[in-house]
DNA sequence: CAACTTTCTTAACCTATATTAAGTGCTAAA
DNA sequence: TTTAGCACTTAATATAGGTTAAGAAAGTTG
């Protein structure tokens, strides 16, 4: 259990206590790869985050085709935010990839926890503000950057990605085919 | 001043006092329009809130092409949060498009103020919260839809903005170029 | 191991959107 | 009132990336 404290002492520092109750609150669970925690259309109840293992959120749309949304890996959290904040159906999937330890942090406790330790409201803040600026920065990104540079940015950003995800969900998640995708790598590597 | 504190009390409640420090920490400026507020290269130091006209934000990218991040009018709030948290230089420019009254909330106010009203950190957590879903559906909106999707659906969202927007603002935010724009609508009205 | 499923590659062809360029009309400054 | 500058339109041409289809490679399961 110690990454997820070291993960909020990153940002705040909470007494022995206040860890015990922070720990009180959360539930572990293991899964195996292809688990679906979350399905779009369902109220989201949890917020996850992620111990080892590879987890993924993803939406469907009308043409059947997947868009990653967000690959989350040892260390990082991720969720329906729609559907956890506002409690209605969400349209996002989120799918184990690789067999996880994942920890669980019902709402009611999350909000339980803001009552009780004030200073995970300035964690959980930071933790969103950190987020909303990778997402403004990605939205940038496909708006006026070439397939080829937001792949670049990717395997910058995420490097030890690169060998854990297959080239579909890579192809997805910088939103192209993954037909496009292998003839724009194969290209890539020619130079 | 009326128009930031309703937005405020949307949220949280706050008490005739704190409302008074809460004022006592920001500043009113009113800007023709043109004016820019902050520049890509510089450190952002305020956060900014719309009484009345309208600012957007966008970058610029090495084609010296224009992309809109956020438009904001009465009652929204703009700013760059990257460098606004980080305190470095950022790659958004702020800028008035209709002569505005703007409320200022300089960074340090902003630290202190979490300080002495704690129940802002929730406010802010909550805007900011907000803003990360509208960003996450935006973003899978880009990866997912076509221009006309995404048009249709900025005119459901932003009704009020179709009349007091260019065109050219409007494919930015959107997009695409203001000359497939112009063809797009017109193929539109058509139908 | 064999059978099956999924991922990846390649290639021909297609389409949404970009680029370039030219022209119109409006606004605003000189 | 003229001139200059934008915003918008239209049209011809170009291209990044999509679609369809088929086979090869790799992974999964019984």
């Amino acid at each position: 259990m110690a990454l997820i404290l070291d993960n909020i002492a990153k940002i705040i520092s909470l007494t022995e206590a206040e860890k015990e109750l922070f720990l009180s609150k959360i539930e572990i669970q293991h899964y195996k790869a292809k688990t679906v925690l979350h399905n779009a259309g369902e109220i989201c109840k949890h917020s996850y985050f992620v111990n080892s293992g590879l987890v993924r959120s993803f939406n469907i749309n009308d043409n059947i085709v997947e868009h990653v949304l967000h690959f989350a890996c040892e260390g990082w959290w991720i969720g329906d935010m729609y559907s956890l904040l506002s409690q209605k159906p969400g349209n996002l999937f989120i799918e184990v990839l690789e067999d996880s330890e994942v920890v669980l942090l019902p709402k009611e406790n999350q909000g339980q926890l803001y009552f009780d330790i004030p200073k995970l409201e300035r964690f959980f803040r930071i933790l969103t503000e950190n987020s909303l600026v990778a997402h403004q920065e990605r939205l940038m990104d496909n708006l006026s950057l070439s397939a080829e540079e937001r792949f670049e940015k990717f395997c910058n950003r995420y490097p030890s990605l690169i060998q854990r995800v297959s080239q579909k969900q890579i192809a997805s998640y910088i939103g192209v085919t993954p037909e496009f995708f292998s003839k724009m790598k194969s290209r890539m590597l020619r130079k």
